[in-house]
DNA sequence: TCAAAAGTGTTAGATTTACACCCATGA
DNA sequence: TCATGGGTGTAAATCTAACACTTTTGA
C-alpha cells in the first residue's frame, strides 16, 4: 500500500473525563501526571491507542484498568489535534467522557492510581488542553441528560427523588423547583417507585426509585 | 522521548461532509474514489493529516484545495477509529462538516475533481464508514441550526424569507408553517430586510434579507 | 384574467414557571 | 417538641401550533 506510505503517522491517545456524583456534587477524576513532559501536573487519565484496538476499545481498556469496571457508559467528546498540544511529541488525542457510580469504584484502586475526585466547579489547571476537554465534555453531557436517561449511570440502583434532583442540578449548574421536577419525573413511567424506604437522609424516610431499563428501551427509546 | 516510542503510530486523516443548498434541497459533495482500496466507490473527500498541521488546518487545506474557498464554516463531527474501517491500512479519521454557498463554488473546480452534489435524502452507499459520518454530521447540523445562525453559510448574502424557510425545512427534513416561521424570523433583529426585491422566483417579487453579523455578535451571541 | 408566489394575525392548546404548606420521624 | 428533609396541587404566563385569505404582476 504505497499510497499511505507517503504520509506521516502520528501517535493517537485517548483521554477520559470520568464523572462521578457524590454528596450533591458532580466530580471528575484527575491525577498527577507520572511521566514527562508535564510530570506532576494535574491531568486527565489516558492512554495510547494500540495498533489493534479501536478508539472505543482503547477507552474501555483504560477505564477498566483504572476502575476495574466494565460496560461503563461513555461518549466521545471529540478529537484534539493542535500540533503542539503535547509538549513532547505530536500526539492527537480523542477525548471521551464516562459516567460511573462512585460507590462501584473502590477507594483502594483510586488511591493506588493516585487519583482524586474534584468538584467540576473547581477543576484546577490541567495538563495541555485537558481543561478544554473537560468543559466540552460537560457541555455535551448537559445536552445528553436532557434527552436520554443517563443519570442512572451516576447513581446507585436505588435512589431517592431528592438525589436525582441534586444530580440534575449539579450537572446543569442551576437549581430547579422541587414540585416541578417531581411532576416531570412522574410522567416518566420508566422511573419506578419501589416499596423501599431510605432512612439515611431523613428521619421520615424517602421512597427509593429505580430505573426500569427494559421499559425505557421498549417504550421510550427512539 | 522514549516513553512515546513504546507505542505504535497510526495514519490520521480528515474526511469532510460538504453541505450545500440548492433548489430547496440540502446536498453534499461526494466523488468516486481515485485510489485503492475502494477505487471507484462513492466517497467523501478527505486527506491525510500532515506532521505539522492541526486537524482543523488539515481540513481547511483539503477544503481549500477542493473549492478554492477560505474561511469556510466547519465543525468537527468526531473521530472514527474502528481497526478495520479502512480496508487498506489502519487509519483513524476525523470527520468534519462544512457549509458552503453553492454559488461560491465554481462548477469548473467541481467537475475537475469529479465531484457531484447529491441530495442528502438520497446518498448512495459510500466507502467505508462514510455513511455513518454523513448521518452524524446531519444530526449535529440540525442541532446547531436551532441555536446558531449558520443558515447564512449556505445561502447567498441576500436571500428571501422563502429561501431561508426552504433551507430550514431541508435541514430539518420537515415542513414548517410559513406564518409561524416568519413570525420567528421577525424577532431576530440580526436578520435585516433590505430595500431590494428579488424577481427571479415570483412575479410579484420578494424582499431580500441579509444577515447582520456584527449585530448578531454584539447582541445575540452568548 | 389568471396562475404563482408573497405577505400577513388571531385563537386554542400545550407547556412552563412560580409558589407554600403539611407530614413523619428520630433525636 | 421540634428540627429536618419528604411530599403534594393550582393558577398565571409563556410558548407553540393551527389555520385562510389578499396582494402583486408577468405571461
Amino acid at each position: 500500500m504505497t499510497f499511505y506510505k507517503e504520509h506521516s503517522k502520528v501517535w493517537v491517545s485517548v483521554d477520559v473525563i470520568i464523572f462521578g456524583f457524590d454528596e450533591s456534587k458532580l466530580k471528575i477524576l484527575i491525577g498527577r501526571r507520572q511521566m514527562d513532559p508535564g510530570r506532576g501536573e494535574w491531568s486527565l487519565y489516558g492512554g495510547f491507542v494500540g495498533a489493534d484496538e479501536s478508539l472505543d476499545t482503547a477507552t474501555s481498556r483504560v477505564l477498566n484498568g483504572l476502575t476495574g469496571l466494565r460496560n461503563v457508559y461513555m461518549q466521545q467528546v471529540g478529537a484534539f489535534g493542535s500540533v503542539d498540544r503535547d509538549p513532547g511529541e505530536r500526539v492527537i488525542s480523542v477525548a471521551y467522557y464516562a459516567l460511573i457510580n462512585v460507590s462501584d469504584y473502590s477507594e483502594k484502586l483510586r488511591s493506588e492510581h493516585g487519583l482524586e475526585w474534584v468538584d467540576i466547579n473547581h477543576v484546577p489547571t490541567l495538563y495541555s488542553d485537558h481543561n478544554v476537554m473537560v468543559s466540552m465534555a460537560l457541555k455535551m453531557m448537559r445536552q445528553k441528560i436532557k434527552t436520554e436517561p443517563i443519570s442512572f449511570r451516576l447513581l446507585p440502583q436505588l435512589f431517592t427523588l431528592t438525589q436525582l434532583q441534586r444530580l440534575y442540578e449539579a450537572v446543569m449548574g442551576e437549581e430547579v423547583d422541587k414540585r416541578n421536577f417531581r411532576k416531570r419525573i412522574k410522567d416518566m413511567d420508566f422511573i419506578e417507585k419501589t416499596e423501599l424506604i431510605d432512612k439515611k437522609m431523613s428521619k421520615r424516610g424517602a421512597a427509593l426509585y429505580r430505573f426500569n431499563r427494559k421499559m425505557y428501551n421498549d417504550n421510550f427509546k427512539l
